[in-house]
DNA sequence: TGGAGCAAAATTGTTGAACAATCTGCCAAA
DNA sequence: TTTGGCAGATTGTTCAACAATTTTGCTCCA
């Protein structure tokens, strides 16, 4: 799984710009996390990929702090950086900050018009997406609802936890051992959730996303939670 | 103004250890913008700085990635980094997330005893500073207490969210040309919140407070666009 | 066989110097 | 007054080196 000692970086063919190296090797960095190819608790060697996306061990490591600002690799002193591998406690976290900004948002947010059409057409794709059996379109649908929801609140600093929060459950979902239908149980209470928006009613849709955070968590949890006993097994 | 050519850092009998350069580096300069020894909108020249902190530019380049990360700092491309300077717009940012995340934590945190007891503590202080007309010392107290609303949520991420927000609003009060007792109007509003939180009455709690933050940040706001519009006259 | 201890090798942390790219300020020319 | 352009300064990035720390591999001993 290593490296992947890719073939050298071309940074004037690309579609965005040579855009100050370290900043474009960190997205490079995170789009490849993102779609895992580097999977999560692996080892990011400095020398290696310094070598491989040819850019100077100085850059790579500014572009680890921006990463690592973000926690989507994480840094151990004199030990090295490693993809991010969320556990039950980070699992946990996330649904804390999930269950204070999305029912915030559905309470009091500014819900448009515009905005609601661009739900419903998310939905829509989430119930197509499930009718054809793509678990991946499904996720994709399910984390930008929730993205759309919490971008009611018009505040950019939420949408950027919100993000990084999304992107940390990719992560969890990439480690899972086995991936189960996770979504397709959701696809309908986010139907009612934006119906109840539509129709106004705040406080029903605030306590719904509640309801349906938590039971997600749980089972989320459940499953991480076997994954790791059926894993520990080693050496005693 | 500029970058206070300071007396070289001494690394070794400093309370927290060598704790990795770059971000002890880091620590002291958020200390020092803090502090206000580094004025918002300053530029923090790389030869400079990395002169009188005696580490190596590359080591302050690192430093400033993990500050940029925060908005502590400004990064322009090929102009230098500069202390942030927010204005009108961040501000109404920081109230966005404010008005979200304070009244979440109120509405859906785990009130418990100990932190009510904290945080009862906190609003004496609160008044007690306002007696003795100790703006510095209110406004401490007021932070301290919304920070430790946030802290009802028991997220760690809501937790930095919060403290970054604030850090910028410390930075807000620096900026600003004259220092009105910004605070004194609050006190009272934050001791009915927290007797509405140890009376349970947690939508009470939450609405005052989206209405509290409604008003601080017109006036912040206010205030604001008076001091632009009185520093704006130049050249046209 | 199975460690315990220890030296060698590899990796990270940090530095200093160098050079390209970009910006700033200044001075001359139109 | 405006435009053009030329130094000088500053940032962006690389390279090579060395100290500090971790990892690896090996020998030796019970």
């Amino acid at each position: 799984m290593a490296i992947t000692a890719a073939t050298e970086l071309d940074r004037t063919s690309g579609s965005a710009e040579h855009a100050h190296t370290a900043v474009w090797i960190a997205t490079v960095l995170r789009g490849r996390i993102a779609a895992g190819e580097l999977t999560p608790g692996s080892k990011l060697s400095e020398q290696s990929l310094s070598m491989a996306l040819g850019v100077s061990r100085n850059t790579l490591r500014e572009a680890f702090s921006v990463l690592a600002g973000e926690s989507v690799v994480t840094k151990i002193p004199n030990r090295g950086v490693f993809v991010a591998s969320p556990g039950i406690e980070e699992v946990r976290e996330i649904y804390r900050v999930r269950r204070m900004i999305e029912p915030a948002a559905a309470l009091w947010g500014e819900v448009t018009p515009e905005v609601l059409e661009n739900m419903e057409a998310v939905v829509e794709r989430a119930q197509t997406a499930r009718d054809a059996g793509s678990v991946a379109d499904m996720a994709d649908a399910n984390q930008a609802l929730h993205s759309a929801v919490v971008g009611l609140a018009g505040s950019e600093s939420l949408r950027t936890l919100m993000d990084r929060v999304l992107a940390e459950m990719r992560l969890v979902f990439h480690a899972m051992a086995s991936a189960p239908d996770f979504h397709s149980h959701y696809v309908d209470r986010n139907v009612q959730l934006v119906e109840r928006l539509r129709a106004g009613q705040r406080e029903d849709a605030a306590a719904g996303l509640r309801a349906y955070l938590d039971s997600a968590e749980a089972e989320l949890v459940g499953h991480l939670a076997r994954d790791a006993t059926a894993e520990q097994p080693r050496t005693s």
